[in-house]
RNA sequence: CAAUUUUGCUUUUUUCC
């Protein structure tokens, strides 16, 4: 039994769900934990269907079964459903509670993760982690700041998570300031500080960190490929990718994204069509290509093509309209999003007034002011 | 003395500035 268990441990973590399946179906016994096991296999890697199916089959549940099935909602930032399930739990702890509100700060709620983070009994290090965290991925620099200097205490994750917030704004000698503040760097931290140089196209930075680095790993190579990549120089981006170990769809995406800038649509076209898993990034860097470059017919129907679309890809093929000029067009696309950021309105705003309309631009910027 | 079979926090690629 306990070797069937870590059987399925181990298949989970390395991501083979359908071995870990396996064994967890064959097993002639099962308790707790191989339950536990398997439903925390599906809720590491998203698979919300199937870690529901293992939690209502389950003859008994604990909290730690809870947790897993409410972890699994928190990480695809399903507020709803993690509600729901919270108000049903017999009994809640701080996993519980933190879990909650990550699955508002992961579905960019803010506001109701601060709510309830105020509402919880008690808190720890990892929930006010979770808190910064919430803050330095969602932009909110001033919070994570004041946050961060009202923390009792520190962990390397709290530092990693302040640096995270300086490198979302792009404040890149702020960001080097604290990192060189930081006293026990890890992989983390010298990979979130290789993303700030990468972010800012930074590529001879960006090289001097990775060369003081011990360890490195697939992330740190999509960090300099970024580095190069956003600094124009498509050649070392090329050199570095050709140079790496091994790629994911990461790594292809930023190749991909090099290729946007400076017109080399065709070779962003080829770099697409080779890439072995596609995800709606690939699709989305692709469209972006058409969308910098003008190809107004090609990013169309490249956007007709795709079979899933997120705000991202609406808020790109908009801006190839708005900024070719084909105000109509961007008007009629803009008034059929299912949803709007303030990236979308301003595209639009910007759209109008590059066009001279001011009438329309004002008009638009009210109704702006009246929606928010 | 302690010594992880299961649950919560941090990093990478795409849209405006």
């Amino acid at each position: 039994l306990l070797v069937s268990n870590m059987l399925v441990q181990m298949f989970g973590r390395l991501g083979c769900l359908d071995s870990a399946s396996h064994i967890f179906n064959t097993m002639p016994t099962k308790d707790s934990f191989s339950w536990n096991l398997m439903l925390g296999a599906y809720a590491q890697r998203g698979h919300i269907t199937q870690a529901r199916r293992i939690f209502d089959q389950m003859p008994t549940k604990d909290y730690v079964s809870w947790n897993a099935m409410l972890s699994a909602y928190s990480r695809d930032g399903l507020a709803q459903e993690a509600k729901v399930l919270f108000d049903k739990m017999p009994q809640r702890d701080i996993i519980s509670w933190t879990a909650l509100f990550t699955a508002y700060a992961q579905s960019g709620d803010i506001h109701t993760t601060k709510l309830v983070f105020d509402q919880m009994p008690q808190k720890d290090l990892v929930s006010w982690n979770a808190l910064l965290a919430a803050y330095a991925q969602n932009g909110h620099l001033e919070k994570a700041r004041d946050l961060f200097h009202s923390m009792p205490y520190w962990s390397l994750v709290s530092w990693n998570s302040m640096l995270t917030a300086y490198a979302q704004r792009g404040h890149v000698h702020e960001a080097t300031v604290l990192f060189d503040k930081i006293p026990d760097k890890d992989l983390v931290t010298c990979n979130t500080m290789l993303s700030v140089y990468g972010r800012h196209g930074d590529a001879a930075k960006a090289k001097t960190l990775y060369d003081t680095m011990s360890y490195v790993d697939l992330l740190s190579w999509d960090g300099i490929l970024a580095a190069y990549g956003n600094s124009g120089n498509l050649d070392q981006a090329r050199l570095v990718f050709g140079n790496m170990p091994e790629w994911d769809t990461l790594s292809w995406n930023a190749i991909l994204a090099a290729c946007t800038d400076n017109g080399f649509v065709e070779d962003a076209k080829r770099i697409f069509d080779g890439i072995p898993r596609r995800d709606l990034v690939s699709w989305n860097t692709l469209l972006s290509a058409y969308a910098r470059n003008n190809y107004i017919h090609k990013a169309r129907s490249l956007f007709d093509a795709m079979a899933e679309r997120d705000l991202v890809s609406y808020n790109t093929l908009l801006s190839a309209l708005a900024k070719s000029g084909n105000l109509d067009q961007a008007v009629g696309f803009f008034e059929q999003m299912p949803v709007l950021d303030m990236v979308s309105w301003n595209l639009m705003l910007s759209g109008l007034a590059k066009s001279g309309d001011l009438e329309k631009a004002e008009a638009f910027f009210k109704k702006m002011q009246d929606v928010n």
